[in-house]
DNA sequence: TGTACATCAGTGAACGCGCGTTCACTGATGTAC
DNA sequence: TGTACATCAGTGAACGCGCGTTCACTGATGTAC
C-alpha cells in the first residue's frame, strides 16, 4: 500500500486521513471535502488525488476502524475467560463514543465483508469463552453481541452530547441481561450468519 | 388548527403531510422535497404555502409522533402493573421500525420539549407500577428507559433491512437486564486513554 | 557531486448538479348583496 | 338563487447556494549519467 509514494505525497495522504478522521469524527459524514483539504493544509485536488471520491476516502477510515476493532477483539481474548466480553463490549463503546460522527452509517455500508468476517470469528471465541466459564446465558449468539454493539452505537449517537455516560449505564442493564437471560426468547435467533437460510418471517 | 383553512387547502395539506410521513420513513430525511410533492400532487410551492421550511414539514410530523407514543403510554397504564413496561417498550420498537426513515435523527432535534415532557411522566408512572410490582429492578430510572428506546432505535437503523426481528430479540435481554438488574452500576465514563490500557498493548 | 529531465504531486479556479426555496402569475372558493 | 369581487390557493419555471469533482497549469522529487 502506498509504495511507490513520493516522499511529499505520502506525508500528504497522511495527513489527510487524519484530518479526515477527526472532520468525520466531529461533524459526520456531511463534513465537506473543502473542510477537510484546509484542514490538512492541501487543496481540495489533492485529496482527490489520492482518493477517487469521498466515499473512497470514508472506506480507508473504516478500513482502520474495522483493524483496531479486531486487535481490541483479540486483545479480550488474553483476558480471564469471564472478563474478556465486557470488557471487550466496554473498550468498543468508548471507542465509538470517541469516532461519534462517521461511524453510525458508514461501518454499515464501506466494512468489507473480510474484515466483518474476520471480527466475527474473534468475537465468537470471546463468546465461547465467557459461555464456557458461565458468565454468559449459553442462548446468547454471535449476532446477539453485534447486536448489543448496533444498541451502544444508537445510544451514543442521541445521546452523545447530553449525556456521555449513558450508553455506559445502559451496557450494565444489558450485560447483566446476557448473564442471565430472558425467561423466554420471543424472536428467532435470526441474524447475518442465519441469512442465507432464511426463507421468510 | 387550520380552522380558517379553505377546503381545497385543507385537503392538500392533508395529503402533504401523509405523503412526507410515507416519503420520510421510505427515504429518510435527505428524501427531496419535490418528490415529497409529487407523491402528494402538487407543485412544490403548494407545499411551501403550508409549511415554511423542510424543517417544519418534519416537526409536524415529530409533533404527530410524539402524541402517537405519548397515547401508547397511556394505554400502557391500563395493563397490569407487571406488563406494562414491557409492553410499551415492545410496542414503541415497533412503532419505530415501521417509520424508520426520518425518527433517527429529528426526533432529538424537533421535538417540543413540553411533548417531551409530557411522554416522559407518563413513562415515569408506568415505570412507577412496574417498580411496586416487582417487575423491574429499582435502580431504574426514566431515564435509563429512555435509554433502552434509543438503544432500539439503532438496533432498527442498523439492522432493519438485514434483521428486522434483531431489535426485539435485544429487548429481550435487556428486559431481562432491566429485571434483575446488574450487580453494580458502573461509575461514570472512562477517558479513552484508560481504555488502551483495559486490553493492553 | 552536479545537472537535466521525466514523472508525479500540488493547486486555485471553475464546472455542474441537486435541491431548498421564491417569483410572478393564473385559478378556485366563499361571501356580500 | 344568481352574480361580482376579494381573497386565498395552486403552479411551472427559475434562482441561488453548497458541495463534490475536474481542469489546465505550475512545482517538487528522484533518477540517469
Amino acid at each position: 500500500m502506498g509504495k511507490g509514494l513520493r516522499r511529499d505525497a505520502a506525508d500528504n495522504r497522511a495527513r489527510i486521513v487524519e484530518a479526515a478522521a477527526a472532520a468525520f469524527a466531529e461533524r459526520g459524514r456531511a463534513v465537506p471535502m473543502e473542510d477537510i483539504a484546509r484542514r490538512a493544509g492541501v487543496a481540495p485536488a489533492t485529496l482527490y488525488r489520492r482518493f477517487p471520491t469521498k466515499e473512497a476516502l470514508l472506506a480507508e477510515l473504516v478500513a482502520g476502524f474495522s483493524a483496531e476493532l479486531a486487535a481490541l477483539a483479540e486483545g479480550a481474548l488474553r483476558l480471564p475467560p469471564a472478563e474478556g466480553l465486557d470488557r471487550l463490549l466496554r473498550t468498543v463503546g468508548h471507542r465509538i463514543a470517541a469516532a461519534r460522527g462517521y461511524l453510525p452509517l458508514a461501518w454499515g455500508e464501506l466494512a468489507s465483508s473480510e474484515q466483518v468476517g474476520h471480527l466475527r470469528e474473534i468475537t465468537a471465541a470471546v463468546l465461547e469463552r465467557a459461555r464456557a466459564a458461565g458468565a454468559v446465558d449459553p442462548r446468547v449468539t454471535v449476532s446477539d453481541v453485534a447486536t448489543v454493539v448496533w444498541a451502544l452505537r444508537g445510544v451514543i449517537e442521541t445521546a452523545g452530547d447530553i449525556a456521555p455516560a449513558a450508553w455506559e449505564r445502559h451496557l450494565d442493564f444489558v450485560a447483566a441481561g446476557l448473564r442471565r437471560g430472558p425467561e423466554r426468547l420471543s424472536a428467532p435467533a435470526l441474524a447475518l450468519d442465519d441469512v442465507d437460510r432464511i426463507t421468510g418471517p
